[in-house]
RNA sequence: GGGCGAAUAGCUCAGCGGUUCAGAGCGCCUGCCUUACACGCAGGAUGUCGGGGGUUCGAAUCCCUCUUCGCCCACCA
C-alpha cells in the first residue's frame, strides 16, 4: 500500500504486517547500530537496553506463552528503542536436550525403531536434520506477532561458539573443585532413561496408601514398619528407630528376617527417624531413597539396587519377582505379606511423588553415578546480588522465592543419559595403574598423565547448563568481544516464573562467577496464561490458542493489545480458546477504532499543516486556541506523563488502557465531533483544529506503538511531512511539555462534558426523537462560570441538540415545569417539559404505565400476605420481594406526580 | 509441613499504603445506519468491594481471624 491508497473503512491488517515487518527487517531497525542518522538522542543513561529471550526449545511452535512472553519483551524494546537507547534484543534457541530427543524418538518408535538400533552417530545426525527442518520456523513466528529482535546475532545452544563457552565453563568449575562426581541418590526417569536434577522434577500431591508390615525379629516376636513403597522391600538392609524412642530400645542391635529376601538385617538407632511417624521404625533402603541413603552411609549398611533403569526389577531379587515392572511388584509384594499374615493394616496416605517434567513418568530415587556442580559457593554471591539490590525482581515478592531457593540450594545434578546435547568433556585414562580423569577444553586421544589410551564420558551436560550461559556466551565470550564488552550486562529479562529457578537463577549465579555481574538488573516475572477455568494453557490439554490463528483473524497488534491489556503485573491472563472473539475482538475493534479516526483525520487536513509554536512535540497553548483544543492538549500531555510512567515501571496495562482512553474517549469520541464545523468551513479556526489533531494524534500514535506496532507505523507515515523513508519505530518518544498541562481547561471542559451528558439524559429518559431539538436553561453559581459556559453555547447546543441554551445566574429564571439536572460545580440544567413531551401522549403513556404497576403492586400484596410464602420461603428472598414492592410504590407515586405537573385527567 | 499471593458488577480485571474509588472492557437493556468507524454512536441497569471482628471522625483501601482458590519450597519413610 503506497501512501497515496485511499484508506478502506475497515482495517485490515492482512499482508500489511508482514510487508512493513520486511521492510523494518530490511532497513535494520531492530539492530543496535549507532547509524541511523533518524534515531533520536539518547536520553541518559546512555548504556544500551538489552533484553533477553528466553530462548524457546529448538523444535517448539509458537503458543499462547510465548506470543504473551514477546509481546511484552517487544513492548519494553519499542518503548526503550524510541527513546534513543542502543537497543538489542537477542533471540536464539534452546537445543532442549530431553524434549528433543524425546520428539525424535517417537518419530523413530513409530518405525519401530530404537535411537540404539541407529547407534549414537546417526542418532545425533537424525535430530539434527529434524531441527534443521523445524528450527527456524519458532524464530519465523515470532516476526508474525512483530516482535523486533535483532536476527543477526541469533544463537543456538549447540553452535560451536556457545559449545566453546559451555566447555570452557566445566573445565574452569572442574579444575576449581566445583564440579565433581560421585555416586548419590538422584531422580531417574525410568522412560526418559536419564537421570533428572531437583528442578526437574514435578512434586504432585497423590492420594496413596501406607502399608504397615511385620518383620519378624530374629528370635521371636516381631517388629512394624510402614512404608509408601513395598516394592523396595527387597532392597532393605536395615530397619531404623529413633535413638531415644523408648518403645524399641530394646531392639537396638538385634536383627529381623526381611520377609520374601529372607535376609537377615540389623535394627540400627539414627536420629533421622521420626518417632512420631507411622510406627516410628522405617525400613532402611540405601540405593532407593535418599535419607535411607544416608542412614546407610552412617551405619555402613549395604547399597542394594533392585532396579533396572527401566524401573523393573533386577537379578538381585528372588526370581518370581525378575523383570516384574515397579507398580506390578508391589502388589505382588503386598499380596505375599497379606498372604504371610504380615500386612498388618492399610492407611490412606497422601504425599508427594515426583514426575519428570518432561514426560511425567513417576521419578525413581536412585543409586547412580553422576556430575555434580557444588552450589553453595556460586549462590553465596548470587543471593547477595538480590540483597545488595544489584538485582530486583517485578513482582517483588518473587524475590523472596529467590532468596529461599539460593539460600537452600543443593547441589546441582548435571550429567543426561542422552545423546542430544554437549557431550561431558571429560576423559578417563583406560591404564588402571593411571586412571586419571581429565577435563579438557579440547578434545584428548591421550592421557595427558600416562599417555596412555582414553575415552570421553558418555554422557552429555543438562541442558540449563549451557542456558545459564547465554547472557555472555552468545555475545562471543570467552572471546574479550567487541559485543560483549558492549552489552554485557543486560538490563532486562522478561520470563515466565516456572524457570526462575531453572534459568533465571543459574543465569545470575553462572554471570557472577564468569563475568563478575549480574547479567541483567531487572527480573520481571510475568504471570501465565490459562482458560476459563484457570488451567494452564497447554496443547496436550488442548485448550491452547495457537497465536498465529490469532494474527490471522484478528492482527498482530489485536494479539498485542488483549495481552498487554489484559495482563497486570502478578496477575495471570485469562482467554477463553472456545471463544476467540471474545479475547481478541477488542484489540482488533480497537484497530479498527484509530484507523478511522486516522483516516478521518488525515482525509481532512487539506494540505500541508500549519506547525505551531514549541520545541516539543506537543502543540502549546496560545490564544487562538479553543477551550476544547486546550483541553484535549492537556489531556494528550496527561496522558504523555501517565504512559511514560506506566512503561517504566512495567505496568503496561495502565499505559495500554491511558492511550486507549486518549485516542478513543478523548479525541475520537469528543475531540473530533467538536472540529468537524471547523474543519468544514463552517466555522472560523479550521487550521488551528488541523494543527492540533494532527500533533495530538502523531502523539497518541507514537505513546501506542509499542504496544500495536504495525497500524501505528501505517497511520503515522500518511501524517503530513511523512514517508516510506521515515519509520515510528525510531521517532522520538514524546516529551512530556509542563507547559501543555492545564487543570483549568480540564475541569472547564469536564463540566461542559457533564452539561452535554446530561441534557442527553435527560432525552433519552423522555424518548426525545433523535432529530428534535429543545430549549435548556442552566442556572450557574455565579458570574465566571456564566461567562465561561456562554463562550461555549454553540458548541453545547450542537452537542445536545439544543435549539437554544440560556445561561443565568438567577434560578428564578429556570423554567417551572421541567426536567432537572445538577451538575458537579452546583449549577443545574434544566429542560421545559413542553419540550420533551407531547402532552396528550405522554399523559396516556403514563396513564397505562401507571395501571401496568397498581396491577403488579396489587399481586405483590397478594403473595406477600400469603402465609406460606412468608413463613416457607428463605428470609433473604421474601426481604427482596418486599423491597421490590416498596421499590414499586415508589415509582407509582413519582408517576402520580409527573401526572400532576403535566396537568393530565385524573 | 513451611513461605507467599489472590478473593471488587454475570465474565476478565483496575482501584499504586485512609477523605469526588465504587471503576474499565466484555456481556445485558433502550434508542439511533448522525456524510471516520454498526469492529460504530448516545443513553441505561447491575456490586452491604469473600465472612466476622478491630483501629479511626471516616476503610474496598490499615490490623486480627475464618473460609475458598492459586503459586513456590520441603528426604516424614
Amino acid at each position: 500500500m503506497t501512501p497515496d491508497t485511499p484508506l478502506p473503512p475497515q482495517y485490515d491488517p492482512t499482508g500489511l504486517e508482514a510487508e512493513l515487518y520486511g521492510q523494518w527487517e530490511r532497513r535494520g531497525l531492530f539492530e543496535p547500530a549507532s547509524d541511523h542518522t533518524s534515531r533520536p538522542a539518547a536520553l541518559p543513561p546512555a548504556r544500551p537496553y538489552v533484553i533477553m529471550m528466553p530462548p524457546p526449545n529448538v523444535t517448539a511452535q509458537l503458543h499462547m506463552g510465548h506470543g504473551l512472553n514477546n509481546s511484552i519483551q517487544d513492548v519494553l524494546v519499542r518503548f526503550e528503542r524510541m527513546r534513543g537507547r542502543d537497543v538489542l534484543w537477542l533471540p536464539g534457541t534452546d537445543h532442549a536436550g530431553i524434549a528433543t530427543q524425546n520428539v525424535v524418538e517417537k518419530i523413530l518408535a513409530k518405525q519401530g525403531k530404537t535411537r540404539f538400533d541407529l547407534g549414537r552417530e546417526e542418532f545425533e545426525r537424525r535430530i539434527r536434520a529434524h531441527v534443521q527442518e523445524t528450527g527456524t520456523a519458532i524464530l519465523q513466528q515470532l516476526r508474525a506477532i512483530g516482535s523486533s529482535c535483532d536476527w543477526h546475532r541469533t544463537y543456538f545452544t549447540l553452535d560451536d561458539d556457545l559449545s566453546r563457552a559451555v566447555r570452557e565453563v566445566f573445565v574452569a568449575l572442574f579444575d576449581k573443585g566445583l564440579i565433581y562426581r560421585g555416586k548419590y541418590i538422584i531422580n531417574w526417569c525410568p522412560r526418559c532413561l536419564t537421570a533428572l536434577s531437583n528442578e526437574e522434577v514435578e512434586k504432585t500431591e497423590t492420594n496413596g496408601k501406607l502399608w504397615h508390615f511385620r518383620y519378624p525379629l530374629d528370635g521371636g516376636g516381631h517388629i512394624a514398619i510402614a512404608t509408601t513403597r513395598p516394592e523396595t522391600i527387597l532392597g532393605d538392609s536395615a530397619v531404623a528407630v529413633h535413638p531415644d524412642d523408648p518403645r524399641y530400645q530394646q531392639l537396638i542391635g538385634r536383627r529381623v528376617r526381611l520377609p520374601l529376601a529372607d535376609r537377615l538385617i540389623p535394627v540400627v538407632a539414627d536420629s533421622a527417624v521420626d518417632p512420631a511417624f507411622g510406627t516410628g521404625v522405617v525400613k532402611v533402603t540405601p540405593a532407593h531413597d535418599p535419607l535411607d541413603f544416608e542412614i546407610g552411609k552412617r551405619h555402613q549398611l549395604a547399597q542394594l539396587d533392585v532396579m533396572t533403569d527401566d524401573a523393573r526389577m533386577n537379578d538381585s531379587v528372588p526370581e518370581r519377582f525378575r523383570g516384574l515392572d515397579r507398580y506390578v511388584a508391589r502388589k505382588m509384594i503386598i499380596a505375599e505379606f497379606e498372604g504371610l499374615g504380615l500386612l498388618e493394616k492399610t492407611e490412606e496416605h497422601h504425599n508427594a511423588v515426583g514426575h519428570c517434567y518432561r514426560c511425567d513418568t513417576v521419578v525413581e530415587p536412585r543409586l547412580s553415578d553422576q556430575w555434580f556442580v557444588k552450589m553453595k559457593p556460586l549462590a553465596d554471591p548470587a543471593l547477595k546480588a538480590y540483597q545488595d539490590g544489584r538485582i530486583r525482581f517485578i513482582p517483588e515478592h518473587r524475590g523472596a522465592e529467590y532468596a529461599q531457593w539460593m539460600q537452600n540450594i543443593r547441589d546441582w545434578c548435571i550429567s543426561r543419559q542422552l545423546w542430544w546435547g554437549h557431550r561431558i568433556p571429560v576423559w578417563y585414562c583406560d591404564n588402571s595403574a593411571c586412571g586419571k580423569v581429565s577435563a579438557s577444553r579440547n578434545d584428548l586421544d591421550h592421557c595427558p598423565a600416562c599417555n596412555g589410551a582414553v575415552r570421553q564420558d558418555e554422557d552429555v551436560l543438562d541442558t540449563w547448563f549451557s542456558s545459564q550461559l547465554v547472557p555472555f556466551s552468545s555475545l562471543g565470550w570467552p572471546d574479550q568481544t567487541d559485543d560483549l564488552a558492549r552489552f554485557y550486562p543486560g538490563s532486562t529479562l522478561v520470563t515466565a516464573p516456572e524457570i526462575l529457578f531453572f534459568w533465571v537463577a543459574r543465569m545470575i549465579m553462572s554471570g557472577l562467577e564468569f563475568m563478575q555481574e549480574v547479567p541483567f538488573t531487572t527480573v520481571y516475572l510475568h504471570g501465565t496464561v490459562r482458560d476459563t477455568k484457570h488451567r494452564k494453557m497447554s496443547k496436550s490439554m488442548g485448550n491452547g490458542i495457537d497465536p498465529l490463528d490469532v494474527v490471522r483473524l484478528y492482527g498482530a497488534d489485536a494479539l498485542r493489545y488483549t495481552v498487554v491489556s489484559g495482563l497486570s503485573v502478578s496477575t495471570d491472563l485469562i482467554l477463553d480458546p472456545a471463544d476467540l472473539e471474545a479475547s481478541f475482538s477488542p484489540g482488533r475493534n480497537f484497530a479498527n477504532k484509530l484507523w478511522n479516526v486516522g483516516r478521518f483525520i488525515l482525509s481532512n487536513l487539506g494540505g500541508p499543516v500549519r506547525p505551531l509554536a514549541g520545541p516539543h512535540h506537543n502543540v502549546i497553548a496560545s490564544a487562538e486556541l479553543s477551550l476544547a483544543d486546550r483541553w484535549i492538549i492537556a489531556r494528550c500531555e496527561d496522558t504523555v506523563r501517565e504512559a511514560t510512567a506506566a512503561f517504566e515501571r512495567f505496568r503496561l496495562n495502565d499505559a495500554a488502557l491511558a492511550v486507549h482512553r486518549f485516542l478513543w474517549s478523548d479525541l475520537a469520541d469528543w475531540y473530533v465531533e467538536i472540529i468537524k464545523p471547523r474543519l468544514h468551513g463552517d466555522q472560523p479556526g479550521g487550521d488551528v483544529a488541523r494543527a492540533v489533531v494532527t500533533q495530538t494524534f502523531d502523539v497518541a500514535l507514537r505513546l501506542l506503538h509499542p504496544v500495536m506496532p504495525f497500524i501505528t507505523e501505517t497511520l503515522w507515515r500518511r501524517l503530513p511531512g511523512r514517508g516510506e523513508a521515515q519509520s515510528i519505530s525510531i521517532s522520538p518518544w514524546p516529551a512530556s511539555d509542563p507547559r501543555a498541562a492545564n487543570p483549568e481547561s480540564l475541569r472547564r471542559f469536564g463540566l461542559l462534558q457533564e452539561l452535554v451528558g446530561a441534557i442527553r439524559s435527560i432525552r433519552a429518559e423522555y424518548g426525545v426523537e433523535p432529530g428534535h431539538t429543545v430549549r435548556a436553561t442552566v442556572v450557574t453559581l455565579g458570574e465566571v462560570a456564566k461567562t465561561a459556559l456562554m463562550h461555549e453555547r454553540s458548541l453545547v447546543c450542537r452537542l445536545a441538540k439544543l435549539s437554544s441554551l440560556d445561561v443565568t445566574t438567577r434560578s428564578s429564571e429556570a423554567p417551572e415545569d421541567a426536567a432537572t439536572a445538577v451538575l458537579s460545580d452546583g449549577s443545574a440544567v434544566t429542560v421545559p417539559l413542553g419540550d420533551l413531551v407531547d402532552k396528550n401522549k405522554e399523559c396516556a403513556r403514563l396513564k397505562s404505565e401507571a395501571d401496568r404497576l397498581t396491577a403488579a403492586i396489587r399481586a405483590q400484596e397478594g403473595k406477600l400476605g400469603n402465609d406460606q410464602f412468608v413463613t416457607k420461603a428463605p428470609a433473604a428472598v421474601v426481604a427482596q420481594e418486599r423491597k421490590k414492592l416498596a421499590a414499586w410504590r415508589d415509582q407509582l407515586g413519582v408517576l402520580a406526580e409527573k401526572r400532576q405537573r403535566l396537568g393530565c385527567p385524573a
